[in-house]
This record gives structure tokens, sequence and C-alpha cells, in this order.
DNA sequence: TATAGACCCTCCCATCATGGGAAGGTCAAG
DNA sequence: CTTGACCTTCCCATGATGGGAGGGTCTATA
């Protein structure tokens, strides 16, 4: 089958399909004489892991190792385990990450009037004015990688 | 001052302090006649506003209008109120879209003996062998752009 | 048979927030 | 006068994804 109905039945994209092959998580689709890629059955399972396993949030780096996993039937469950481990503990970092900055939001969103007056604890916080609140994730940054959702857009 | 201090004083890196003025979410710096950028005590307010914005997960876009709202004296608090609210519940979407996977792959995990032998309810679960887990967040995606958290790395 | 339209191909660019680094200018202290 | 710590601009990279240009291929239909 031809790139778009195996994007059709994975559900990965045929835009993210040819990506995969590019970075070599996927080995190169084989080829038919008009150099459309040619897909079979074992290639879009591979796919629907792929898209399975970013579902739940793993990084295309750890999907690698677990495709890998994988194809190796004598791998012990234990790596396997631990990828999914690591990969737990880090979600539930950045899940307990953002909920401190959704109680520190909402301790200053709960001391504004939100009416047509100008005094606003919210921006006063932003701002430096201590409102004792329950103290924010404030320093050090971190671009995360992988809140990615489900979702539109 | 010069930017390495303003930097250092409002926990904001020079290299992110000129990306902010070049895409216009701070106005220009005054420069010295070497071409030195000269910040002020005014300065390193708005930039620490900034690094406090995004510490609590505000996009840049978000910031910009907090910024505006925070230089006007006479806004009402309610717009500040509903950019907050309307942060928070985005917020609060992607946690519970990320405790779903955490949720499913935790019951995956839990099936896995994690040992030397090589079957695996993880890989199993990612192939599509049902595992009759509670259902991962599954299809759709977006590029959620701020679980932005605090952190090292 | 010609053509429309539905596919496919490769490339390049954009996003968002951030950092790395090159190539070069400026300044103060030794 | 050199060294080193600053500063400048400019380009590139990340991760996952989409958009689109410019062009090729195949099939159905007028």
């Amino acid at each position: 089958m031809r790139i778009g109905e195996a994007a059709t039945r994975s559900g990965v994209s045929a835009k993210m399909i040819r990506h995969y092959e590019s970075i070599g998580l996927l080995a190169p689709a084989a080829r038919r004489d008009n150099s459309y890629r040619d897909f079979d059955a074992r290639d879009v399972h591979d796919l629907t892991f792929i898209r399975r396993a970013r579902d739940l949030g793993f990084s295309i780096e750890e999907i690698g190792r677990l495709l890998a996993l994988w194809r190796d039937r004598d791998r012990p469950s234990r790596e396997v385990k631990e990828i999914a481990k690591t990969h737990i503990a880090e979600m539930e970092t950045r899940i307990a990450r953002m909920q401190e900055m959704v109680a520190t939001l909402s301790h200053l969103a709960e001391c504004c009037a939100g009416d047509e007056r100008p005094d606003c604890p919210i921006l006063s916080g932003l701002a430096g004015e201590q409102t004792k609140a329950p103290a924010a994730a404030s320093d050090a940054r971190q671009p995360d990688h992988a809140d990615q959702g489900a979702d539109q857009r």
C-alpha cells in the first residue's frame, strides 16, 4: 500500500512517517518503480506501535528503544519495565510541577475581584509584591519535550 | 547596568533578554555609545515579571497581554483574571491528559513481571494486543506549547 | 486521447522557548 | 600592550509537527 493508506491505518500522518524514516526511527520503506514508498501490514504495525507510544507520552528516543526491544524476542521484560517506570516518574514530576503552578495561580486568581476595578493581585504577584501565596515553582527552567497530549490543532 | 547584570538580577538569561526584545515583547533597550544595551531598575522589574509569568506556565503571547495590562493603570482586573482562568483551565486539561497517560502506562507496567523473561504486557499493549487497560488518550495529537515547568537540564 | 484530480516525491520553512557558538568590538586591570 | 571579561550580531540546533512549493505518476472520465 502507499503512504496515504498506511497513514490512515496507523493514525500516523504521511508527513510524520517520512520524518520517522528520515531520522532512522524506521527502516527506509520499500520503493516501487515509480519511487513511491510501499508499505505492508508489518510496517503499519510498527507505525501503530509508534503512535500508541507517542500517545503515552514517550519521546522519539524512548520509542526507538522500545521498538528495538519489541523486535528482540528474547529481551528481558525488566528492560522494558525500566523504561516505562522512568517515563512514568518523569511524567509525574511534570504533573506535580504543573499542579504547583495551578495552585499558585489559583491562589492569586481567588484573591482577584475580577471586576471593573484596576486592583489586581495577579499582576501584583507577578510584579513581585508578596501575596503570601504557597510559592510557585520559581526558578530554573526546562524545555520539557513531552507534555504531548492528545488533542486537536 | 549591562545585560549581564540585568540577567542575573532578573533571572532571565542574556540570551532570552535579547530574544524578548527581538520579538517585541520588550521595548528595545537603551544603548550606550559603545552599542551595549543599558538597563535600569524598571527594565529589571519587567524582566522579573516575565520570568515569574513564565514560571507559572504562561506563554509568551499571554505574557505580552499581561504586560500590557500591567502597564495600563486603569485596566479592569476582570481582564487579567480571565487570562489567568483560561490559563489555569488549559493547564488542568494538560494535567488530566498526562494523568491518563500515567494511569494507562502504570496499568501495563503493573502487569509486567520486569524480570529476565521476555513476556511483556507493556510491549504487547503498544503492539495492540488488548490488555483491557483503562484506555489511554488514543488519538489526535497536539503540540502543546506550555507544559514549561521549572527545572534543571 | 487528453486532461482533471488524487495521489506521491523531495525540499525548505515555521512553530515555541531556549541554548550553543562563531566572529568580532570594547573596556579595565595587570 | 596584552589578557580576560564583557558585549555585539548572526546562524544553527532542539522535538514533534504542519504548511507549502514545485514537480512526477496514475486512473477515470469527457
